[in-house]
Parts: structure tokens; C-alpha cells; sequence
DNA sequence: GTAGGGTTAG
């Protein structure tokens, strides 16, 4: 079918002096139209704008466009809801065509329809084309400015948002509360320091009373980590909704505070009853649960999806596998992935990484063949990082080589330094360090942190100070207020009685002002969260644990136990450092959970650090001789003791 | 005519 003609109603002039926008999907050519229209042909043009809307609603774009062709009078809506239809089918060609005949048919200048193709050239992630549009306008309106600065900030091109806000105001132009919005979501990429401005600035404007306004703060500074600002703009809101809600819950999970964030939420669900929770405040709660693995509190969200029918919507789902996962319940975590009736990407790693963690490598990969046979949807670069991390956890090195090198030819996805990790921390936790720096050095791309920080992992358990010493000259470089990093090779130095150089790098620590995360551990006991830390004199039941923990250490001794105190940074005399061991959080958590459970019931435990040796051989004996499941869950990983054995194969 | 909060890894 030949192209009818047509001529352009705007003069040549102005077809030409559009530029080409750096991509090459706008050209500045003007599209041909017919140069006289007779009567009975405009009789038909009303008729044809509306079947052109029509097509476009369908989201029938290429037929749409083809009756453009033929349309002398285009009116605005035909044009706006050509625009959705582009947007829609996320089509770049069709898009610039559209743009194209609009300047052709001189709407090249209407400010409603240069919002919506900013607004357009946003979603197809064309920037270049928005600031083109946005470049050609002379007469800006509100929306436009919004438009573009939307488009900036979306696009991440956080300082030169805030640079067209500059520009806006210079021309006279007043921020409203949509301005604001944008301008402080471009914060999130340009910084702490211009959030802080533009809140300022906005409570000399008044706008603090705006929900909308005050609930992006709060996001922004839970993205700065900035937890109090966060809080106390949630609790001056003159008027709270369930997003603002939902905002401040997210922020308290995300940011290492879930405890906080369950509490919130139940005083949200309590204390207001017109609020109520949607999908996306079951997601954060769901993450609070999560990172507690607090078993008891996460069904009861469960019961709380079930009943208001959200368990249908996808996010809402993989939270749940994830909070299953996490808490160390892979069996319903399975069950509920096995019903889901839709899965994304992230439905797949969270099976995946729930698997891992868990310690069950094999059934992890079996997920992911599963995915590929399913076909439905392609693995990511976060597909692999599960995957290999699943693989490190069981000691399963040929099988995780194997599907790092697949990655590129298979998959087409280019490791990345958390790839590199992952293979580093395989290789290296099986003790090939060698083979681990000929990875590094054969790497593709700079080493990041991580990749160094497994190496020191490794070293770590193997005791290799030359290596670790080097991993830690990088690290430090590039971490230099990551106190794990000194703690680790403090502790490297520890178990190799090295007590000057033990004494060099918590000196370095000091002198840097940081310190040594201390170990706490916590267990949900009848629905409640009880904490510990490492000789916690303030326990009311201190003496009882305590009075348990000797008992067990005596009897263990009897069966030839030699309490590990190795790693311990203090050169003290035996006694001492044993008295230490025995009181660290995570033995507490346990001996609490048997005092206050009964019989035959799963002991769970979560620790804010990795498990240490002394406390994993302890909990083994602890498993055997009061015929207990025990579940510690780790910063890493999932150890489920069981008579005596736990199923890491103390590979960990 | 434009708006705010969410899931996987590390």
C-alpha cells in the first residue's frame, strides 16, 4: 500500500531548523501532505480524527498513524491520545513519527501537547528527545517545566534537574507542590545537602502541609538513610494516608529498624482504623518480618493478605516466599511460589536465594531450570549472584564455575563485581585462594569492595595472612569506614597469637573513630521479639541463661570440648576469654529459647553477624543433647542444627 | 493536564 501525500502546514523553515536530538529515532525531514483539500474530503475528517483516537486507544499505533497520514486537521486530542498510544507500546520509532507530523501540522508549540511528549520520551527512557521538546518551547507553562524536571529526575539526571528548578525560578516561574515533588526525588542522585535545601525551601513556601510534598521527604531521606528527619516529619503531618504510612513503615524496614516498623505498622492497624493497609505496606511489613525472621508475626501477616484478597497481586507473593525463606520455613515459602499465578523475575530469585541461604544449592539450581524451561521469563544479573551464592553456601565449586562462565555466552549478561564475589567467596571458602586471585587478576573490570571482602573472608578461614593482608590494603582504600573489614583482620591476627599486629589495626580502628559492630541476637517466643547481646548484664534472666549455658559447658567438656576462643581480640588468660565465649549473644538467645518453650518445639534465632565457631559447635552439642531443632539464621546464611549436626556441614 | 510509598542480591 503506497503512502498517500501530504504537505507540511507549517513552512519549511521550521521543519528544518529542527535539529536531529542525538538519537537517531527523530528526523527532521517534514512528511509530505496533500496540497489541496476539497470539500468533500474535509467532510470526512471528523470522522476520520475519531477513528484515528480509536485506533489509538486500542493501542493500535502503526494503523493509526497510517490515517494520520491522510488527516489534514489533526485536532490536540488526536494527537494526545496518539501520544498514550506510543507510551503505551513503548515505541520510539512510532513516537518520533508522531512527533514528527505534530511540528508538521504546527502543534509544535501547544504546551499541553509538549507536556505529554516529555511525559512520552520519559517513559521510552528517551531523555535526549524530552529535552529536545522541552528546548523548543518558548512560551514554558507550568506543566512543562514539571514535565521536564519529572523527566530528569526519572531519568537520573538528578543535577541537571535541580538546574532547570534554578532555571524556572529565574524566569519568574513559582514551584508548586508538583515541583517540589519532582525536584526532591532528583535529590535521591544529587545528594543530602540540596534535599536539605529544597526542604527549606519548601517550609518557607508553606508546602510542609501538603501530603503529597511531605510524604517524598520522608522517602528521600529514608533513601539517605536520615531515619530521625524521616520520623519526625512523619509525626509533625498535620494529615496522614496510608502511603504516607506505608513511606515511614518502609523506612524504618529498609534501614535496619524492623522491630520499629512492625510496631508502626500495628499502631497503624490499631490506632487508625480508616487507614487501611494496601499491597505495598505488606510489602515493607512483610521485609520487617523478613529481616527479624519473625516467624510468628509474618503469618499473621500472611492471614492479613489472604483475608483482604491481595494475595493475587505478584509483589505481594514474593515478599512472602522471601519472608518464608528468611525465616527459615522453605516448605511454605515453596508452596507459595508453586501457586502463584503470575511470576516476575523477582518471584524466581526469591525462590532461588531462599533455597541458597538455606543451604540447598541443588534445589536452587533446580529452580533455575526450572525458569529457563519455563521461558517465560529471562534471569537477571540478580539471578546469578543467587545462584552463586548458593553455590559458595554448599561447597559446590564446579557447579558454580560452571554457571558463572555460562553467563555471558547463554545468557548474555556481563559479570559484574558482585559476579566476581561470588565466584571469589566459592573458591575461596573451599580454600582454592590461589585460583581466587587468579580471578581477580584476570578480571574484566576494577575489583570492587566485595570482590576483596571475600577474598578476606576466605583468608579468614583458612588462616592465609600474606593474602589477607593484601585484600585488606584494597579494602581499606576502598572501605575505609567498613569496621568489619579491621575487625576481620584483627581476628587473623588473633588466631595467629600475632597480639602487635592485632594491636595495630584496633589502633587503626580508633584512630578512624569507628567501632566494632557488637554481635546481638534475638528469638520470637509467643509472638514476641526478645534481644541479646554479648554479656547481657541488664537480662532480668541473665543468671538462669547463664546457670543453663555452664551446666551444658561442663557436660561438653566431659566429651572432650574445648571452647574456641580464638578469634577473641584480647590477650587475656583462658578462663577469661571462655567466660567471654560463653556469654555471647547468640548462646544466650538459645538457652533463653529453651527455658521459655516447651518441649520438642523449634528454637529460631537470628544474628545480626556471622555465627562463630565456639557458638556453632556448642549449638550442635546443644541440638543433641536436648533433642532440639535449633534454627540460627546468620548474617549470611541458614544453620539448621539437628542431633548434633548441622546442615552447613560446617562449611561456612 | 502533572503527584507520594513496594518485592530479589550484597
Amino acid at each position: 500500500m503506497s503512502e498517500p501525500k501530504r504537505t507540511s502546514h507549517v513552512g519549511s523553515q521550521q521543519c528544518h531548523s529542527l535539529p536531529s536530538p542525538s538519537s537517531h529515532h527523530f528526523s527532521p525531514t517534514p512528511s509530505p501532505k496533500p496540497s489541496s483539500i476539497t470539500s468533500s474530503l474535509q467532510a470526512r475528517n471528523s470522522s476520520n480524527n475519531h477513528l484515528i483516537q480509536t485506533l489509538s486507544k486500542q493501542g493500535l499505533t502503526k494503523h493509526a498513524l497510517h490515517l494520520l497520514s491522510t488527516e489534514p486537521r489533526p485536532t490536540q486530542r488526536t494527537y494526545e491520545l496518539l501520544i498514550l498510544s506510543c507510551s503505551r507500546n513503548n515505541s520510539l520509532s512510532d513516537a518520533a513519527a508522531v512527533h514528527r507530523s505534530l511540528v508538521d501540522d504546527g502543534l509544535g508549540q501547544d504546551s499541553f501537547l509538549a507536556t505529554k511528549l516529555i511525559d512520552m520520551y520519559a517513559q521510552l527512557g528517551s531523555i535526549d528527545n524530552a529535552r529536545y521538546v522541552f528546548d523548543e518551547m518558548r512560551d514554558r507553562t507550568i506543566f512543562v517545566w514539571n514535565a521536564f524536571i519529572r523527566a530528569l529526575a526519572l531519568a537520573g539526571c538528578g543535577d541537571e534537574a535541580l538546574g532547570v528548578c534554578c532555571r524556572m525560578s529565574e524566569s519568574g516561574v513559582w514551584f508548586d507542590r508538583f515541583t517540589y515533588t519532582y525536584a526532591l526525588k532528583a535529590c535521591v542522585v544529587s545528594g543530602e545537602r540540596k534535599g536539605k535545601e529544597i526542604h527549606g525551601n519548601l517550609l518557607r513556601r508553606g508546602f510542609e502541609w501538603n501530603v503529597h510534598v511531605v510524604t517524598t521527604l520522608i522517602d528521600v531521606y529514608a533513601k539517605f538513610g536520615l531515619v530521625s528527619y524521616a520520623g519526625k516529619l512523619f509525626d509533625e503531618m498535620p494529615e496522614r494516608n496510608v502511603v504516607s504510612w506505608s513511606a515511614m513503615i518502609g523506612c524504618l524496614a529498609k534501614n535496619g529498624r524492623p522491630f520499629e516498623a512492625l510496631e508502626l505498622f500495628w499502631e497503624m492497624m490499631v490506632g487508625n482504623p480508616d487507614e487501611v493497609p494496601n499491597s505495598v505496606t505488606m510489602v515493607s511489613v512483610l521485609q520487617a518480618c523478613a529481616a527479624l525472621s519473625a516467624l510468628g508475626q509474618g503469618k499473621l501477616i500472611h492471614c492479613f493478605v489472604l483475608r483482604r484478597g491481595l494475595d493475587s497481586i505478584v509483589s505481594v507473593n514474593n515478599s512472602l516466599v522471601t519472608m518464608y525463606s528468611k525465616c527459615g520455613n522453605l516448605e511454605v515459602a515453596r508452596r507459595v511460589f508453586d501457586r502463584m499465578d503470575k511470576r516476575d523475575v523477582v518471584s524466581w530469585n526469591s525462590m532461588i536465594s531462599g533455597f541458597g541461604v538455606n543451604g540447598f544449592a541443588e534445589e536452587a539450581i533446580l529452580v533455575f531450570k526450572e525458569m529457563i524451561n519455563d521461558g517465560k521469563v529471562s534471569p537477571n544479573a540478580i539471578t546469578f549472584i543467587s545462584l552463586l551464592g548458593a553455590c559458595s553456601h554448599s561447597g559446590l565449586v564446579d557447579e558454580g564455575k560452571r554457571l558463572f562462565y555460562s553467563m555471558v555466552p547463554e545468557y548474555h549478561i556481563y559479570p559484574t563485581s558482585e559476579h566476581y564475589a561470588g565466584l571469589v567467596d566459592i573458591l575461596g571458602r573451599a580454600g582454592r585462594l590461589e585460583e581466587a586471585i587468579k580471578v581477580i587478576e584476570d578480571m574484566r573490570i576494577e575489583p570492587g569492595s566485595t570482590v576483596w571482602g571475600s577474598l578476606l573472608g576466605a583468608c579468614r578461614i583458612h588462616c592465609n595472612i600474606e593474602l589477607a593482608e593484601r585484600a585488606s590494603v584494597r579494602l581499606f582504600e576502598l572501605e575505609p569506614t567498613n569496621a568489619g573489614n579491621y575487625v576481620l583482620l584483627a581476628e587473623i591476627y588473633a588466631e595467629a597469637k600475632m597480639w602487635v599486629e592485632v594491636n595495630r589495626v584496633k589502633k587503626l580502628l580508633e584512630a578512624r573513630g569507628l567501632q566494632k559492630v557488637s554481635g546481638c541476637s534475638w528469638i520470637e517466643v509467643k509472638g514476641k521479639i526478645y534481644s541479646f547481646v554479648s554479656v547481657d548484664e541488664l537480662n532480668p534472666q541473665i543468671e538462669q541463661l547463664h546457670a543453663l549455658l555452664v551446666k551444658f559447658s561442663v557436660e561438653m567438656k566431659e566429651k572432650g570440648y574445648v571452647p574456641d576462643t580464638k578469634a577473641i581480640l584480647y590477650e587475656l588468660d583462658e578462663v577469661e576469654k571462655e567466660e567471654i565465649v560463653l556469654g555471647h549473644s547468640e548462646k544466650l538467645a538459645v538457652a533463653f529459647g529453651l527455658i521459655n518453650s516447651s518441649a520438642g518445639e523449634t528454637i529460631r534465632i537470628t544474628k545480626n553477624l556471622r555465627l562463630c565457631r565456639d557458638c556453632h559447635s556448642v549449638t550442635k552439642f546443644i541440638s543433641q543433647f536436648t533433642n532440639r531443632d535449633i534454627l540460627v539464621r546468620d548474617v549470611n546464611r541458614f544453620h539448621h542444627f539437628r542431633n548434633g549436626v548441622c546442615s552447613c556441614g560446617d562449611y561456612w
